[in-house]
DNA sequence: GCTCTTTGTGTCATTTTAACACTTTCAAAT
DNA sequence: ATTTGAAAGTGTTAAAATGACACAAAGAGC
């Protein structure tokens, strides 16, 4: 009897905790957030993705769904952030109205646990005709402004990949399986928000050894076609037995 | 009356959301973490202090608070590890009965977030005399094994202190005002868990700026007397202005 | 075949890094 | 007073990494 109850409880959603997803893509010139709209009084607004977690799901699991219910995603490079908890982070008068027509108990106290997340952006064109809720890829640097705390979150999502790229290649999740050095380039121009040398950036990654050159070349591009590279994950594997954890950018 | 009811609610506790410490110190020779301990069946248990949060709290708040409650101390360095939310986080058969103890809903799921701080160690010296739960200065590395998934936490929070005593100077928190340089690079090592050469490393940290030698030398020492330093945070602040934000240990 | 656009490449001066050993200064012991 | 032990403090050199910088080559479209 008391098992029957436990399995039930598990079902349900916990009430105080959710996870949210900052999604990020790059366009081959600049990075995006994929962020979801709601019609409200004054224009749209734009929210990260998230929801509110099950009593028997991991943290991480939690997040994956999100992630795979918006955009049927799944084995995507996602990271935890960190838990974002202002008693008063849900209170902006705008976003009550939205959470009430969410939440079954919108008077909550909600801690949200915050992920960031890579994907390629190929791999998912939000449509006019999306199932579910709308969504849409936005330049980072063109939003102003989020529901409750997301803005807060994608500033810290930003500096956390900042970070993280310093230190792993995680830039290659943003890439198709093929690119250019040129695209990469401009990946991490990208995400450093600053501008490096075009020679300088490919003897540092070539020295490194962590990409691999194809037998093939771009092509019906209108000027000279640029070599095409693979990740070389195996080399970068070697490297970091050596306690390699600094690119040096 | 509605506002009666929640003021009553503010005052209560979150039955899902804790915070947990790891909090560090450095004795000149190695790092510590800060324990509580509960004497079990078979021996002595560890775990991280802790506390489920009020309702009304930040989380920041709830891990200060929580600092405060056992060591007295305050204004302390503290940030944020994460959020550790595994459904059978709290469910080892040994760490059972203690919940019982201090939980009224001791099966509840709870997710937790982690903090890690550093104290000097001199502001706090457990006694046995201490007032609330004992506590006690365990050397992290001979750690092997901790209540809950706090052994996981501990593990998080020393890579994250590593990571970040690469890019800012926060190991200064685990040193008095007044330091040696020896301390300091002994301190480096601690952290870094590798050797630094001597040379090598007074260099870099001088040529940085970020210490200020004082017209005072250690004094009752059997060798040779050692110049004291002071952080100095002016210059520092100075240097992250130009971006900085590598030591490249 | 001319134009446009992006790719791809090398050198040099400067800075940073890693490796390495001996003298100095004090307290304590004799 | 002298010796001993223990840590402080200090400089050079070779190798590697960095930053700054400009022009020829390849393809598409006209």
């Amino acid at each position: 009897m008391r098992k029957e109850i436990k399995k039930n409880a598990a079902l349900e959603l916990n009430p105080n905790v959710s996870v949210d997803c900052v999604i990020f893509g790059f366009d081959f010139d600049k990075l995006n957030v994929l962020v979801i709209n709601r019609d409200s009084i004054d224009g749209v607004q734009w929210a990260l993705p998230g929801n509110l977690i099950y009593d028997d799901e991991h943290l991480d699991q939690a997040a994956n769904r999100v992630l795979a219910e918006l955009t049927g995603l799944q084995h995507i490079y996602l990271e935890q952030i960190g838990a974002f908890g202002d008693p008063n982070r849900i209170s902006k008068e705008s976003d009550r109205s939205w959470l009430q027509s969410i939440r079954s108990q919108p008077e909550a106290r909600v801690i949200t646990v915050a992920y960031f997340s890579l994907v390629k952006m190929e791999d998912y064109q939000p449509q006019a005709s999306s199932f579910a809720k709308s969504a849409e890829w936005i330049p980072v640097n063109e939003i102003r402004e989020l529901a409750f705390d997301h803005f807060d979150i994608l500033q810290t999502a930003k500096s956390r990949l900042k970070q993280m790229i310093k230190i792993r290649p995680i830039g290659f999740n943003l890439l198709p399986e093929k690119f250019t050095l040129s695209q990469l380039h401009k990946l991490y121009e990208s995400i450093l928000d600053k501008p490096l040398d075009k020679r300088n950036f490919r003897r540092k990654i070539q020295k490194l050894n962590i990409v691999m050159s194809l037998e093939e070349k771009q092509s019906g591009v209108p000027h000279k076609p640029s070599q095409l590279f693979m990740f070389d994950k195996e080399h970068y594997l070697l490297l970091t037995q050596n306690g390699f954890d600094n690119f040096g950018f």
